[in-house]
Parts: structure tokens; sequence; C-alpha cells
RNA sequence: GGCUCCGUGGUCAAGCGGUCAAGACAUCGCCCUUUCACGGCGGUAACACGGGUUCGAUUCCCGUCGGAGUCACCA
């Protein structure tokens, strides 16, 4: 068997749509499983619909998830130009058209705007007060009839043109899907859809059959809203007589309301969910599992662990809801696997952001490593090691840990002269005190920690315990809160 | 509306004629614990409906209902 090759072939027109991405690393992982190529093109057939930039995104963001490409646009192997547009100055895909005009499988076609819409004027369903169905009619093939003579005389007259696809009126036409089986529909049904546009660029349609043909591309992996515009390609390809590759439709990413993810859904692009604190490794691998099993109870792999088990064929029918508590929990599940240096590395700043004194950061973020999902939850968790909240005496008050106000104030009171005399702010140091009193009390951890903490953070509940924090804030800011608490208990108890 | 696809817990998702219908996220409870979190243990929760086929259907077929996609000189 041939080797596998696959393509990716975004347009560039703005963010990475988390679509388009999982469509790349399936594309990605078919072709890498079984050793194959993975080639990267970029479509930018649309001038109007281009963004300045989207292309180094795409770049971008392909690095960033680790997916390398054996052939593209700055890897040329043979099978370049990689970029529709050169491709198109090439005049590649105006010489197959015109093939296809000769053999009678497409044709020029001079019809105006205005004519096009009084065609497919929507029937106005206002009887019933509903919106009812837009009625959409097809080209009525109108062009078809003008004879060679007339259709060179438009020419010459310097008509606008496009060229269409000539498609029976009759029969039917069937592919195969990987995943989705046989499809037949009615050619009737189908519309003679455009090839080449009046500004002689191809529609995305006619130059991805091209190209893909003349790359030798044999599993062409999309988005199964493609589904109902396969048939289109399959004439194609049968019109040149070229072999149809292996379809691959995956099933569609919806949003909460099951609805196709769409630009505005606040996590649909990779850069979206990037600057939401997740790491691009839990992204590729939360998408991976979006459609696909690899039938075991596994649900976490690296992109390595994936090429090595990804069976296209597992891929799923229906579409599934992208579950943003499950992207957070799989991203706290790297989190705390990341090694200490790289995570510091993204955590730091995070901490910078909020902790303005001179307390060490690292110590602060590796206080929060285990107890966030995303890195944006760091913020909330250490905002009062530079400030001491507002708090309520309330607080004192634990059931659980059997405390009251009265005995807070009492331990705090007793611990105030010993923290005074403690030099060694370690967290050896401060337990060593704390413990010492607890112990010679013979009262309750919890009775003797619980109003430490509260008193050194002010809140209710904190990274690490009264240790950790009053190693970081150091001897005199940490005396300054304790005395802060006992007056405000003594204010509260009123004695 | 036409056409196409889809239909296992709230979500992801095993299952491919015979199972007490896995597992994960979320949720709830317990344990651990100086709080929170981590970790451990356990609970609640599903085969859309109706006909067939079959000794036997979640699994195969048909219909109904429900959902989605698509119907551009966008990709």
């Amino acid at each position: 068997m041939d080797k596998i090759r696959t393509r990716y072939a975004p347009s560039p027109t703005g963010k990475m749509h988390v679509g388009n991405l999982r469509t790349a690393l399936y594309e990605y992982l078919v072709a890498k499983h079984e050793g194959g190529d993975f080639i990267f093109r970029i479509e930018d057939t649309d001038q109007g619909r281009f963004v300045e930039g989207a292309t180094d995104l795409i770049y971008r963001v392909m690095k960033k998830t680790g997916l390398e490409y054996d052939e593209g646009p700055d890897k040329d192997k043979g099978n370049g130009p990689y970029v529709q547009s050169e491709r198109v100055k090439a005049g590649i895909y105006m010489k197959y058209a015109k093939q296809l005009v000769e053999k009678g499988e497409a044709y020029y076609c001079f019809c105006t705007k205005e004519r096009l819409d009084s065609l497919k004027t929507p029937v106005n369903a206002s009887e019933d007060g509903e919106e009812g169905g837009k009625e959409i009619r097809k080209y009525d093939k109108h062009c078809l009839s003008l004879s060679k003579e007339e259709v060179q005389a438009n020419l010459d007259a310097g008509m606008p043109f496009v060229i269409r696809q000539n498609i029976p009126t009759e029969g039917t036409t069937s592919f195969t899907d990987a995943i989705y089986g046989e499809i037949t529909v009615n050619n009737d049904e189908l519309d003679d859809m455009i090839l080449i546009k009046s500004d002689g660029f191809p529609t995305y349609n006619f130059a991805n059959v091209i190209d893909d043909h003349l790359m030798h591309i044999t599993h062409v992996v999309r988005g199964n809203e493609y589904l109902s515009s396969t048939p289109k390609y399959t004439r194609l390809y049968h019109a040149f007589g070229w072999e149809e590759p292996v379809y691959i439709h995956c099933p569609l990413i919806t949003n909460e309301e099951h609805q196709k993810l769409s630009k505005r859904s606040g996590h649909s692009s990779f850069e979206d969910l990037e600057e939401q604190g997740f790491l691009p490794e839990a992204i590729v691998n939360f998408m991976a599992l979006l459609g696909w099993s690899s039938g075991t109870d596994r649900e976490i792999y690296s992109l390595k662990e994936l090429v090595e088990v990804f069976d296209y064929h597992h891929i799923n029918k229906s579409p599934s809801v992208f579950d943003m508590n499950k992207l957070r929990w799989m991203n706290g599940e790297y989190i705390k696997a990341l090694d200490d240096e790289r995570y510091l590395s993204i955590a730091v700043p995070y901490v910078e952001q909020v902790v303005k004194r001179d307390y060490d950061k690292a110590k602060i973020a590796m206080l929060v490593k285990t107890r966030i999902e995303t890195f944006l939850d760091i913020a909330e968790k250490i905002d009062f090691f530079d400030e001491l909240p507002d708090y309520d005496t309330e607080m004192y008050v634990h059931k659980k840990m059997k405390t009251t106000r009265e005995s807070s104030l009492e331990v705090l009171r007793d611990l105030l002269p010993r923290l005074e005399a403690l030099d060694d702010y370690s967290i050896a140091g401060v337990e060593g005190v704390l413990m010492g009193y607890i112990n010679e009390k013979g009262i309750k951890n919890g009775q003797g920690l619980w109003p430490v903490r509260t008193a050194v953070s002010g809140k209710q509940m904190t990274p690490g315990g009264a240790y950790e924090i009053m190693e970081i804030i150091g001897k005199e800011e940490s005396l300054k809160r304790v005395r802060k608490a006992i007056e405000m208990l003594e204010k509260a108890v009123g004695c």
C-alpha cells in the first residue's frame, strides 16, 4: 500500500478555531500512526477574507501544539507551491477548469448577480406568521446552452465570467466515508457549483480537489459540515478520471447548546484557551478525545502516545459537546505533572501580577501547584499575601476545629511573645513554636493552628497552612498580622 | 422547508445479539488533613419512542420523535 498522506489546509482568516485544530490533529495522527506524511497547505483563495498575520498565527499554533509537518510552504518537497494564491499565479486551477470545459463537465457562465438573485428569491412565508423555510433554487444552467461561439464572443468582449461544474440532472452520486459509510444523493439536489470565480481564483471546493490530487493526498480528513458537499467532489474526481481519496469526516464539536462552535463562544480558538490559562498539551489531549476514543480507560496521552494508539476507525459519528469542565480537570492534571522548572516559568509571572511585595514568588507558586486547574486560578488564591483582607472575627469560630473568638484570642495572646522571640521563620521553625505550644497546652492541632492561619491570611481557605504562609511573609509581617488579630478579637469579645 | 448525518447518565465515552450496561468529568457522601486542594473510598445518574427480525435486542431492519449540519463568486 502507498504511504499515507494527509493534509491540513486552513484559510488564513483569523484565529485558530478549535474545530480546525482538532481536524489538524486528526490529520496529523492519521498520517503519523501509519508512518505517513502530513502536508501543510495554505488555502487563501478568498482575498476578501484574508487577514493579515493570520498565516503566522497558524504557524505558531502548529509549533506550539507540536504538529510538525513534512511538507509545507517553507518545506517544499517537490509538490509546491503550497500556498494556493501562488498556485493561482501558476495557472494551475484555470488549466484544469478548462480541461473540464473541454470534456463538457464544466461550462462558462456569464450570469449577473441580479439574475442569480432573482433565481433564489426566498419564498415569503408570511402566511402563517412563522418563519418558514427558505426556498433555495439551484442555478438553472442558463449558460450551459450558450454555443461555443457565443461564449467566445462574450470572452472576447471581456465579460466577467465564472466556470461552473456541470452536474447531470438525473441519476445519483455515491461516495464512501470511512466513518459514515456509503452515502448516496440524487444528482438533482446538487447545484452546479462554481469552480472558478469571476476574479479568476478557484473556489475552495475546486482548489481542494485539484491540490489534493496533485499533492497525492490519500486521506482527506475534515469536519462533517463538508459531508453534504462531498458528492460534488466525487463528481469532480470522476470527471477528471482521478482516484478518490479516503474520506474521513469527523463529528462536529459543539457548544453546550449543541450547536456548532462559533467564533464568539469564548473558547472557540486555541488562542482563547491559551489566554484562559490552558496548556497546549492539555488542549491537544482533550481535543483528541473529543470524537475519538482509544477503547481503553486511559485518557491522558501525550502527542507521541496518541500517534501510537490513534486508529481513525474509532472516530465517533455523533457530535460532541466541548466540555470546559473536563478540559479544566485535564489541564489541572497536566499542571500537576509539570516538572517544577517549567511549571515555575509559567506560573511565576501570574504570581507576580498579584504579589508585588518582595516575597518568594516561586514558593508561592509551588503552594498553588496542586490547587489550580488553569493558571488564571492563581490570582484569587494568593491575593492575601500582599494585603491582609478585611475579615470578620466570625472567621475564628469554627465548629469542627472547636474554636471560638475567645479561644482564638487566648491562643494568639499566648503565642505572640513566642513568635516575637522566634527568629527562624522557616516552616520548621514556625512549626516548632506552634506545635510546641499546642503540645504543652494539650489542645488539638486545629484549635491552635486555625486561629494562626486565619490571623496571618484573613481568609477562610488558603493554599498551604500557617507554617507555609508565615515562612513566606516572614517575621515582621506575621507579627503585624497576629497583633492585628488580637486587637480585632479583643474588640469583638469586649475585654 | 429540501437533502444529509446523528441519537448510551448533565457532559465525554466503552459496548459491536446473551454484560448486574465499563471508565472519566461534573455532582453528592465518607476518609485523610491545621483550612483549601491533592490523594483514597463509595453513592446518585443512561441505552429517545414504537414496531419488527431473533430463543434472546442497547446492539440488526423500518417508522416516529428529537437534535445537528448543509443548501454562497466562504472556507
